[in-house]
DNA sequence: TTGTTATATGCTAATATGTTCATATAATGA
DNA sequence: TCATTATATGAACATATTAGCATATAACAA
């Protein structure tokens, strides 16, 4: 009886690799440094240096942080010499995220 | 010129408190089990005792992350007895938990 | 009151996470 | 080649998170 499909599409319990993807997914917008990163390359792509700047985090920090986005393809780059541009990947997660900053100034 | 508006309501930096609603939002959704719990939620209200059969987590397990769930007022109860019936108590986050979790699923 | 069922809570151990420092790599120009 | 700029990486540390056990509380029935 466990796993039983409803009419509507959903599941009494979800699958472990939805799952999977969806909590590891939040897990990625669930920290302040990644949601800054994030909000800031809503509009613009930006270098690693801008994104330092721009919101006074370490280096190694950025870094580490757009690594872990780029695992989950949440953000990709292109290089220009030495500089790499990244830029958001995935439009869903984006306005997902939109929402939700939305969601929280309404209050 | 740190923190500039932008005509789309979008700003450069978010504000701290915005900041923490949302990354406390989404670490709520982060974690496996409280996502399950919250997909149960979905479409019925259920006691504790429905969820720790369903979705077969320990009774402490969910009662903890349901008092995770209220402190965020993303769960309310109600008292029938001695059974406490749970629901969800924030349309807007799971309309994008839902979102989220079909995203993951047209993959 | 006592027992029973349903749920919550405090504590602890294991694990995960985030930041920092120091250093490595990569591209480029002199 | 060497120096410089831009970025990535590894290791270490501090902190946060999660699950589980044992126990507490709460409502109710006998």
């Amino acid at each position: 009886m466990e796993d039983f499909e409803y009419e509507n599409g959903f599941t009494q319990d979800l699958d472990s690799e939805t799952l999977f993807i969806v909590s590891q997914t939040f897990k990625a917008l669930g920290d302040p440094t990644r949601i800054r990163i994030l909000n800031l390359l809503f509009n613009k792509e930006c270098s690693v240096n801008e994104i330092v700047e721009t919101l006074d985090i370490r280096q190694s920090t950025v870094s580490h942080q757009l690594r872990f986005l780029k695992n989950l393809r949440l953000v990709k780059f292109r290089r220009e010499g030495t500089t790499l541009y990244y830029s958001h990947d995935d439009e869903h997660v984006m306005l997902i995220l939109k929402q939700m900053i939305d969601h929280a100034c309404h209050n």
